[in-house]
DNA sequence: AAGTTCCCCTGTTAGC
DNA sequence: TGCTAACAGGGGAACT
């Protein structure tokens, strides 16, 4: 489940390995990966290009290449894997690693990189170079990054006030604010004081100024912690992160850490939300 | 325009 | 103990 604190976790850990880095061969094995190209055409298309740049858009990693920018999307299990060559390949497990390499990209050092994707969920698109990399097609639809300093309460509020679905889904919508998750949306509505269940047009300016304080806050901390750890995430392709131990409701049972109350988990639009009835008032 | 539902996947967990 | 059903979840398509 990499939001965006673990997504940007992930590209740093890329960009340190791979910057620079020249494609001199690509293997790609599960051709639904491919979300805009026929996988045999992003195969040929791939080879002589370069990881010159790497950007994030919310939950998308971009890689600017040399005629080519590369937007990827982990959806809940993704990984990217730099594997030293063939020999580490090759000594993978073969049920819990190899089976899951649906690309493998071979790296002019002799290096592998490898996307590894257990539910196979994740896409990637290949497209020619826009002018600017948020007129790439794959990003169309996707709203300011949360942690976009040009991002401000007051056009949150504007998109808000004609919306009557609960803050929760709207937090989840990515043409709204991109980078939140199941897990964050939960513990920004927590640290806001505000349920989940509220309609979102219900929601005034204090209330939005209120919700992008607390969602820079927590995605800066969890960045800075490494991300969250629930299930899977790693990054780097084996490290974990440390934020899971600082959440406050998401996916927890038990008291609320502020005022007691027994953390109550509902399903909003299909999603497992936790939150505390107390601390966290319907307006 | 806005909201709802279904689908894609497979490993894990809950329930009988 | 062993089986099955439910669950996890982001985003896009199709629908009302």
């Amino acid at each position: 489940m990499p939001e965006a604190p673990e997504v940007a976790k992930v590209l740093a850990a890329l960009e340190e390995e791979i910057r620079g880095a020249e494609i001199v061969s690509a293997s790609i094995t599960h051709p639904s990966l491919c979300s805009n190209l026929p996988a045999d055409e992003f195969e040929v298309q791939l080879i002589g290009e370069h990881f010159n740049e790497f950007h994030r858009l919310g939950k998308y990693l971009i890689f600017e290449m040399d005629n080519h920018d590369l937007v990827a999307h982990l959806r809940m299990e993704g990984k990217f894997l730099v594997l030293s060559g063939q020999e580490e390949f090759d000594a993978l497990d073969p049920i819990k690693d190899k089976k899951h390499i649906h690309a493998v990209f071979g790296l002019s050092d002799g290096r592998l990189l490898c996307y590894k994707d257990t539910r196979k969920f994740g896409r990637m698109g290949l497209y020619d170079k826009p002018a600017d990399w948020h007129d790439l097609p794959a990003l169309a639809k996707v709203g300011k990054d949360a942690l976009d300093q040009n991002l401000t309460a007051e056009e949150l509020e504007q998109k808000a006030k004609r919306r009557k679905i609960p803050v929760k889904t709207l937090l989840l919508d990515q043409s709204f604010m991109a980078g939140i998750g199941n897990i964050y949306a939960d513990e920004i509505l927590f640290a806001a004081g505000i349920s989940p269940l509220t309609p979102a047009d219900h929601l005034d300016l204090e209330d939005w100024k209120n919700i992008l304080v607390c969602t820079r806050m927590i995605l800066s901390r969890s960045y800075s912690m490494g991300g969250t750890t629930l299930r899977t995430f790693a990054y780097g392709n084996h490290q974990q992160g440390g934020f899971q131990n600082e959440l406050k409701v998401h996916s927890r049972k038990g008291a609320c850490d502020e005022c007691g109350t027994p953390i109550e988990q509902t399903r909003i639009n299909g999603r497992s939300t936790w939150y505390c009835p107390t601390c966290q008032k319907e307006k």
